[in-house]
RNA sequence: GCGCCCUUCGUCUAUCGGUUAGGACGUCAGAUUUUCAAUCUGAAAAGACGGGUUCGACUCCCGUAGGGCGCGCCA
């Protein structure tokens, strides 16, 4: 069976966390498939979508290493949707109303106050030609609402109509469209809702899985009807658990926290930590960090994932940020440390991969090693030690082995070791506490600069 | 308010009537390295509550509490 799954944000915010759980859950997919992966942009709501969201969504996208297929923009297939509402209309299920918005929340209030759901009362259905008529005279338009099949022979008559499918996450699932209103499909403006449009487009895209989140399911009992009210093949659907943060709040598009945006610009997360916690948390499976999408995607069950809320930890981020960062090998990072102008090539990659939070900390150990001399004078105690290491710093070339054959003269000769030996180069060599060896850092940073980072420290107090 | 879903170590979860309730992340301890957010070893840590069914319940049923989602001329 050929797959072909799709991604379909409204570009009416930027991309979170859980968006990006959707989004990677789906890409992984069509990957382990060797099927299609469509990013559609359902932008039908003129009101909010905006270019820029647009453009943002498809940012990061590329940024996690995602290559759409094909990239529809919903707005653009209006014919179509309009063709598919008039059908809808010859069929007899898709109905005119003449409500206006406050009667309708009116009514919806009354039904609570009495404990009953809000369900619409199908009353435009009982209109006459005649009544129709003279709404129309008086300019009223109508918007319209697909007759969900949950009747037998009475559509006045509501009875338990289930519908029911194999969710590809949930196992077998169902959805009594009894409890449900019928859905407005067209506004009185003639433009669409959410609904129509996706459906519509789903099957003319030819999309063989749906896989979003579980806030949809009751959604998918009501496309389901409208798929076979089409007449189209009903494809497979697969719903995933929600993220939720540490207190158990959702994550919301407007307050941009988490946004993949301001993780990438602003956390300094790697994409591959947002991938493998995106696609990882919520599952029987470990999260741990994958360095690419394929071996992600060899990960990925999605039967495995749970049916209860998922609560992540946004810091986790930057653990698997870290762990990517160390075992990354210089191939894949050269062209990023040259646009940062960092010029260490591979030996300083290696040297310090293994003590970044976070990839432009590269920049700092490079500025460490070729940057001015760094930090204060050294504390009286160790002055003896550095005085000793000056004067017995080795001539160049410097190697891998330097700093050991350096420090074991130094050993043998000051008569300290440990810490108390190590402690004090550190500190006068790099003008930090801790880091990357300095086994590794020694031949980088050269016996110039070790030299006169030797003597400043060892230099007059005053 | 009504409906659906959910509740196992701090967190994510395994278990599908009989287990010392397993793993991962985190935490703590020890080892190791000059240091480290690295590595190795080890430890502490869980079935929301109350009933019922059963020889036996984390597992099945009912109720309670708590949480998520849905109930839009939003998507």
């Amino acid at each position: 069976m050929s797959v072909t799954v799709r991604f379909a944000p409204s570009p009416t915010g930027y991309l979170h966390l859980g968006n990006a759980r959707t989004l990677v859950l789906n890409a992984l997919f069509a990957r382990q498939h060797q099927g299609r992966f469509i990013l559609r942009l359902d932008d039908t709501d003129r009101e909010r979508s905006t270019p820029e969201f647009a453009r943002a969504i498809r940012e990061d996208l590329a940024w996690l290493g995602i290559v759409p297929d094909r990239l529809v923009h919903q707005s653009a297939r209006a014919p179509e949707h309009r063709s598919a509402a008039e059908r809808l209309k010859a069929y007899g299920v898709l109905y005119p109303c003449y409500e206006t918005a406050e009667e309708l929340e009116y009514k919806r209030r009354r039904q609570r106050a009495k404990g009953l759901p809000p369900i619409y009362d199908r009353a435009a259905l009982k209109m006459t030609a005649g009544g129709r008529a003279v709404l129309e005279a008086d300019g009223r338009r109508p918007h319209w609402r697909f007759l969900l099949p949950n009747f037998t022979s009475d559509p006045f008559h509501t009875e338990s109509r289930i519908v029911s499918w194999t969710d590809v996450v949930r196992g077998p699932q169902s959805v009594d469209l009894a409890t449900l209103s019928d859905p407005v499909l067209v506004r009185g403006d003639g433009s669409f809702l959410y609904t129509l449009p996706s459906v519509v487009d789903d099957i003319e895209l030819g999309i063989s899985h749906v896989i979003r989140g579980d806030d949809h399911v009751t959604n998918t009992g009501v496309q389901i009807a409208l798929f076979q009210a089409l007449g189209a093949a009903v494809p497979q659907f697969g719903h995933h658990n929600l993220l939720v943060l540490a207190d158990g709040s959702a994550l919301s598009k407007r307050t941009g926290a988490l946004s993949l945006k301001s993780l990438r610009e602003e956390e300094g997360i790697e994409p591959m930590a947002v991938a493998s916690l995106a696609a990882l948390i919520g599952s029987a499976d470990r999260v741990e960090p994958l360095p690419d999408l394929d071996s992600l995607a060899a990960h990925l069950h999605l039967d495995h994932i749970s049916r209860a809320p998922a609560r992540f930890d946004p810091h986790e981020l930057h653990t698997l940020t870290h762990h990517l960062l160390k075992n990354r090998p210089f191939a894949d990072v050269a062209r990023r440390l040259a646009g940062l102008g960092v010029e260490g090539g591979e030996a300083f990659w290696e040297a310090v991969r293994g003590n970044l939070g976070r990839f432009d900390e590269a920049v700092d150990w490079w500025q460490v090693v070729i940057g001015p001399p760094p930090g204060p004078e050294a504390a009286a105690e160790d002055r003896p030690v550095l005085e000793m290491a000056r004067a017995l710093l080795p001539q160049e070339p410097f190697d891998s082995a330097t700093y050991g054959g350096w420090t074991r003269a130094i050993a043998a000769a000051a008569g300290v070791k440990g810490r108390a030996l190590h402690h004090p180069l550190r500190l006068a060599l790099t003008g930090r506490e801790a880091g990357p060896e300095l086994a590794r850092l020694l031949p980088l940073i050269g016996r110039n600069r070790a030299l006169e980072r030797l003597e400043r420290a060892c230099a007059p107090v005053g």
